[in-house]
DNA sequence: CTGAAAGCGCTTACAG
DNA sequence: CTGAAAGCGCTTACAG
């Protein structure tokens, strides 16, 4: 197939065009388009008033090629280890390597500090490492508060950019925060009950995780969706189930107690992704009746999902978060871009009818 | 700050490395990796097996930036003018714009070619004129069957590939559709319907189109949303309502009527972005109580989600489609990377508990 | 069948 | 303060 119609004419001004113009050569015009030092104002005004003129875009990938010679950036990346449990943190780890594949060829090494998100102490010992080792910058999951407050401290004395991700904590100085406003997430997890409650009917609401009153997203969903009660309703229809074990028998005798006192619950709202073992109880009582929300895409959700137990899973494009956040990180340290403050994902409602066409 | 910690030791591979390891030019290792002739059976393995051994990842950006020194490639993009009533095409152009700025520096010129959406001959005037100038590639928005069939076959015979994108024409040979899957977009809207149903409520189908029965988008949809109903309910609890008077006042006098006579109805879902006129109705008389559902993320729309009067828009990243159909074209024809044959984009839910997260 | 050279657009030492 | 040269990793004529 013959693609070459003729060859380029008009080719976009470039750097060679704008030094050919102002009669400097390149090195000179690249001073001035990244503000650096070392030109006169006068040769620096007549350069910036041909950039303006040619309308200069620069040619990002040339750019990175360029930058590929650069010595070696090593990013940290601070999150839970993937357990059988705790599926979830595959997606960001995949989105993570997805970043880390592509920008390697420019110079960007990138190691994992795992923790066990039951573990206080692996997190701090993690942290711990992280100082040791003083990478150019980090990505972290903030799980613990006061362990991540310690280490946004030592990156901000070592100015080292710090991206969060998945969850925020207010009021500390980081480059950005890449996740849900978990407020809203939780708000809309209410609205969504709120449309399928039926007269009468009440709601449970469900805490399953080993830490519950440190655990910042937890807490941040409840939060919202309590608020959108009390904003819509008088009297708040909710019923509530709070356990730190974590297993199925566990989790199954609390509700089965529950529900034989509650007969009037038609909808279950699970705060994380354990919404499995809610549906797992479903099916095994055979309790198709009762409207069941919960959070994230995982392999087993998903199942349940086909089965008819879990009728809305609410997720966050945990796979684009790593991505992100990586990215993020590296544009900021190798190509100088200014970062997002706030970077809020999507809050998604998936469904029988629409998880085929997911994208995490 | 200091990012340079060291000069890369250890470079990745390139094909350099490849080069010097199998004692050849680079040129004929460039051939062995496009599989372009004129390499010796044994030369070729030999680097297919060094290639193999050093799992070489190509520099995707180095690829690129090496092909802008090639001629220009031409295309073609057939899609619906925007207009105050059809601000949606607004964003797919968004996004095809936005694809056209990022590969401008590797000559790619691109024309639009923009008809009217009520006026089926200004869509065969473009086809026409697309079959004058011949581009190398196309991306096509095909609203009216017919011409785009002829279209379709004018590229087969040419080898023009072609990319549908919003709606697909079964059976056609093309390079790819991007965009939903119609059916299933229907369906969820059924779901929802039913999860906010509350009993001995019904529910209003409304088509607001000046072509209905050729609107290959709204067909779909309609079948899909019908479907749920067949399967789910023993007796459907469906009022219909068709107008090709896309007018305010037309709309909301046949509003009017049929909700005068027809008091159960809790629900109305509107098959495409004209919800609007729907919640305008509603506002103007004063009920919220009825649950609406529409299309897509125009910003009369969310003033009404916000509102109160539109509870669910389903979104299908009209800008993304675009942006994704031009870059697929210009991965098949400049970069040879190989189409996806249905890329079907997510079918999201936006209520106004998310909407001001949602990424078109 | 194969290689040497030039080029894509940008950046970076180095020399002056 | 400024320029000439080399380089990022890949591709492309052209010459043999």
């Amino acid at each position: 197939m013959n693609l070459v119609r003729q060859k380029k004419d008009h080719p976009l001004a470039g750097v060679k065009e704008i030094a050919r113009r102002a009669n400097v050569s390149r090195g000179t015009v690249d001073r001035v388009i990244h503000n650096r030092p070392g030109v006169s104002e006068e040769t620096k005004r007549h350069i910036n008033a041909i950039i303006e003129e040619l309308d200069y875009q620069p040619n990002v990938l040339a750019r990175r090629l360029a930058l590929a010679s650069r010595g070696t950036v090593r990013l940290g990346v601070l999150l839970p280890s993937v357990s059988e449990e705790t599926e979830y943190w595959k997606a960001p780890l995949e989105g993570i390597d997805k970043a880390e594949t592509e920008i390697k060829p420019y110079g960007v090494e990138l190691k994992h500090y795992f923790f066990d998100q039951n573990v206080q102490a692996t997190f701090a010992r993690q942290v711990a490492q992280i100082m040791v080792d003083q990478p150019d910058g980090v990505l972290i999951t903030p799980t613990f508060e006061e362990e991540s407050i310690q280490l946004l401290g030592f990156c901000r004395e070592k100015q080292i950019p710090a991206v969060l991700m998945n969850s925020d904590i207010p009021g500390q100085q980081r480059l950005c925060y890449i996740g849900p406003e978990l407020f809203d997430s939780g708000y809309l997890a209410a609205q969504l009950t709120d449309y399928c409650l039926k007269p009468g009917q009440k709601v449970m609401v469900v805490n399953i995780a080993r830490e519950i009153e440190n655990n910042v997203a937890i807490l941040g969903k409840v939060e919202g969706f309590l608020a959108y009660f009390r904003e819509k309703r008088s009297e708040e229809p909710l019923v509530h189930f709070h356990t730190t074990d974590t297993d199925y028998v566990s989790v199954s005798a609390g509700l089965s107690a529950l529900l034989a006192r509650e007969k009037e619950i038609g909808i279950i709202f699970v705060t994380n992704s354990r919404v499995v073992l809610v549906a797992e109880w479903l099916e095994k009582t055979g309790r198709k009746d009762i409207v069941l929300i919960g959070y994230d895409f995982l392999s087993s959700n998903i199942d349940y999902l086909k089965k008819g137990y879990i009728d809305f899973l609410i997720c966050e494009k945990p796979q684009e978060q790593g991505y992100r956040g990586v990215m993020t990180l590296f544009r900021h340290l190798v190509m100088s871009v200014p970062a997002i403050e706030d970077y809020l994902i999507p809050i998604d409602i998936v469904t029988s009818a629409n998880y085929r066409f997911y994208r995490n």
